[in-house]
DNA sequence: TCATGGGTATACCTGGAAGGCATGGCCTGA
DNA sequence: TCAGGCCATGCCTTCCAGGTATACCCATGA
């Protein structure tokens, strides 16, 4: 048996809302013989009778007026199928799936960038999950995320891309009694033998070892006498007087009065703070992830 | 711009899923060249790439992935949709729109029909309109009703067809006080004079005019004290003894015991109480009550 | 009752598109 | 670097959608 065809979903519905072969014909551009003989072929693929003719034009039976619906029905939805897939196409439909760096959501640029792409694209599903950086670059690698705000690429996934959002740097986090007045300390080598509340190794590894490297250049081996797996328990524990620790600058704004952040000469270089994608998956939504982002960088 | 057709929806919805151009073309059983042209002529009417080409194959773009999704739901569609073709064909879905006289209701015919039609037809939407005879013909010929359960359909739609439920006939309601005897009439005569409570002739004037003319034959016009339009109406104005009243045998059993009903040797011909549709139209669906309401009158 | 006209079906033909075949190019993996 | 998949291109054949002409059917009205 012939296969149905949407030409055939296209002639019955202009013969159904016409009444008549000769005005269906015409509606859809052909000759009233060959439209009779595509309805007629309808009627078998379907295995029954859709139109009753009559001398008058034709009228729909109880299969033809249940399928009319169905077919108009059919036609419009492959209309908005083709609209969708345009969208789609243009990363105006579909979903984000975001990984984001505890420590950087609270930044205003983060915030910014998610308002302007919810504003340009607010069709697109966005989910954001907090995740460390290593993470991220795992999850966007087996196609879990879409992409991430994370630092330390170039450490964890230096396959991937990624666009800065901002330049970050460490600094000495110690507590600051404000009666007391404590030296601040110019230079790292005054830490040796002090007590630093540390990075989780294991979880932030990149970081872990880039400021070990520095203390190691600086002639000294940190103390270590916690681990932290978060910035907000560091500066807790700083702020309970359990020692020193390196937190980035842009998270100074969640410090407590009491706790005082110190540039170090030895911390002067800056790492990337960047929203990391895969350049090859070539996601449309991710397209407009990045334009969203670039404006509001640059702005 | 070429139009889509379904063959190109089968096409892409099974490379998409073989993952590869050759496995979809044995699948759908043409050569691999054939099938690339139809696809590339799909992404052409669509307007954007649906597939990236690899050389293991092909992948989906963001937009492939949506018009997938789609095209795999309109093509089950179809399928459902003729489904539901021959089953509007066969009378197994759609509506039956009915109209019934009143006091034909309670009938045990009726109510059986019903409820055979129902066991058989489940997914037929029934609906039931309480209407007088006349008015259920007019709304059968304007097609706002399938069909109805009426009497006198010879008068009031003499085109229409009549499958017959049951053989009725008019009997006098008088009033029987239990202490009191009073002589129940045997000829029509014997009521020339008496206050009768009427048929609201507007509204049954088939039953009018055949009563009105029983009595003229009788010898005598009726002196009509009351008009009432519904059997309930009749009889509990018989009940108040307000008169007598011709009402049809059938409905006895809505009598309270103080209405006597007596039998005359001039009503004594009786008349159809039938299920009228209109033969022309064809419907599945009555066709399917037909058979229902045969078993149902034969049992 | 017959002519007329609007509507549909049938017969036949033609052009174009779908599909088959052969082949070339590209990427991947051994 | 070669072999093997996979996709694209070019050409040919077949088949079918659509066009033309005409017959048929039925309702309407002179």
């Amino acid at each position: 048996m012939r296969q149905v065809e949407l030409r055939h979903l296209r002639y019955f519905v202009a013969v159904a809302e016409a009444g008549s072969m000769m005005a269906g014909a015409r509606a859809v551009g052909i000759v009233q013989p060959a439209l009779s003989r595509q309805i007629r072929e309808l009627e078998e693929a379907i295995g029954t009778p859709l139109l009753v003719r009559r001398s008058t034009g034709v009228a729909l039976t109880a299969a033809g007026a249940s399928f009319l619906r169905d077919a108009t029905r059919i036609l419009t939805e492959l209309q908005a199928s083709r609209d969708r897939a345009l969208r789609s196409a243009a990363g105006q439909l579909g979903e984000l799936r975001l990984g984001v760096l505890p420590n950087y959501f609270p930044l205003p640029v983060v915030s910014d960038v998610l308002k302007a792409f919810r504003d340009t694209c607010p069709d697109v599903m966005l989910s954001i999950a907090p995740r460390l950086s290593s993470e991220q670059a795992a999850a966007i690698a087996r196609g879990e995320l879409d992409g991430g705000i994370m630092a330390w690429r170039q450490d964890v996934a230096p396959h991937l891309s990624g666009l800065r959002l901002l330049r970050d740097r460490f600094v000495l986090a110690m507590l600051s009694t404000p009666g007391q007045r404590v030296r601040a300390p110019r230079r790292l080598a005054e830490l040796a033998g002090a007590p630093f509340i540390w990075f989780d190794p294991l979880r932030s590894s990149a970081q872990h070892r880039f400021l070990l490297e520095q203390c190691r250049r600086a002639g000294f081996t940190p103390r270590i006498a916690q681990v932290g797996s978060d910035i907000p328990t560091l500066i807790g524990l700083v702020a309970a007087g359990m020692g020193y620790a390196f937190v980035p600058e842009s998270t100074s704004p969640m410090c407590p009065r009491t706790v005082r952040l110190v540039a170090l000469d030895e911390l002067a270089s800056r790492f990337d703070v960047e929203f990391v994608y895969d350049g090859q998956a070539d996601s449309p939504v991710v397209r407009r992830f990045l334009a969203a982002l670039r404006t509001t960088v640059s702005a």
